[in-house]
DNA sequence: CTTAAAGTTTAGTTAAGACTAAAAATTTAT
DNA sequence: ATAAATTTTTAGTCTTAACTAAACTTTAAG
């Protein structure tokens, strides 16, 4: 049995091992979970003793396959709670995060199950956040960041980097939302700024929105 | 803020309270929660001190206004879900309890207030049990036991007293659901068994039975 | 009306998950 | 290459919610 604070831990680890495959540091998690480095340690013991991940002294951790699977799961709760939330009950993509977090960690395979059939089996979340099926596997999607776009360049919205609510009520405030189309009509070399066409009405964002608008070129 | 386990135990000292005006025994509390008197002796200590209970030493509880509207509010959240899993997830009746326990606990009254609207404000659980309204007051329903009902007389089941998965499953394999037409066409003085027709079919059943099914007669 | 039984509370432990302060290991900088 | 800075771990404490065992009230029986 996985704890509840357990499965905060092993997001956090995933999260924080996502794109490094380098082992994730105490001070990292502690500092996601909003804990202290030694509450974290404890924590890391007890989840290498359960062979939830690989634990050396001074050296970090890494999931193990178990906890991989564990840190998914609950994902992929996570992701379709926020589905449920936007798509069936009026909720905004700025108000689901902390009411998923809580519905995240509800116990029944076969509630995660008739949900994602109620959903009709959505592939990414509001936030355009791919979602795990029930095997674990996470559908890759080939996204790059705003900031990395060629003036000149087309590409369409598909997801954000950033998905605290002053970002998306920004982007709400701008009618940018996923599926957007953005072409970029310049960039400022000075401040990385860029000068956007969104859905054919010009705009100036800053580098720091730039940086955590994921979009698709087409 | 009232933690989980804090509101698991003033939904049973309402539960326990709700037919007798008396105040509910540190016993009665410690059986239900299957805990032990000294654990529920504490919990009581607890819920005293933040207001929740009115408490006397070796005199039992009772809940106070406070108490009453946070135990409702669980119950309110627990029979919303029920009704979600039944009516928008394919659920059965006897499935639905131990993740209502769950789902119950998740604090977010847009969100309770968003999936009463989803479900068409129900009045009802898949059980027969009132839902409470976002006031904290419980439609109130004339319903007795089957037991009671007298011999020739036609009565519709309106609801279940156990609730259990053994019980609800016995109920659907006689077809015996909320809805049924129930005639009661004679009693056994010796064992209190009954024998109804029930959708025009003939069934005895045994007292333990007939003293769990609510009836409305008409 | 006194005593036995039953019910309740208190006192002292335990486990999980947090904390602080101090010690130990690693990394960085001179 | 060693000292300083940073990171990580350890040791000891706190709170919540449970437990056992013992003490104390209340109720019931003779």
């Amino acid at each position: 049995m996985v704890t509840l604070s357990e499965e905060n831990y092993l997001k956090t680890i995933f999260h924080l091992g996502r794109h490094e495959k380098a082992s994730v540091s105490t001070n990292a998690i502690a500092q996601k979970m909003e804990t202290k480095a030694s509450s974290a340690t404890d924590m890391i013991k007890k989840l290498s003793e359960k062979g939830l991940v690989d634990y050396q002294k001074y050296k970090g951790v890494q999931l193990s396959e178990n906890g991989r699977l564990a840190a998914i799961s609950v994902i992929r709760k996570h992701r379709l709670w926020e589905v449920f939330l936007v798509n069936k009950l009026s909720f905004s993509w700025d108000e689901v995060h902390e009411v998923a977090e809580q519905l995240e960690h509800i116990k029944s395979e076969k509630l995660t199950l008739e949900l994602e059939s109620f959903l009709d089996y959505p592939t990414q979340d509001p936030h355009g956040d791919p979602i795990p099926d029930s095997n674990g596997s996470i559908p890759s999607t080939q996204k790059l960041l705003l900031a990395k776009v060629k003036q000149g360049h087309q590409c369409i919205c598909v997801g954000v980097k950033d998905s605290s609510s002053e970002f998306l009520k920004y982007l709400d405030k701008y009618k940018i939302a996923l599926g957007s189309q953005i072409k970029v009509i310049s960039k400022e070399a000075y401040d990385e700024s860029m000068t956007l066409k969104i859905n054919d009405i010009q705009k100036t964002i800053s580098k720091e929105v730039a940086q955590n608008l994921f979009v698709k070129t087409n």
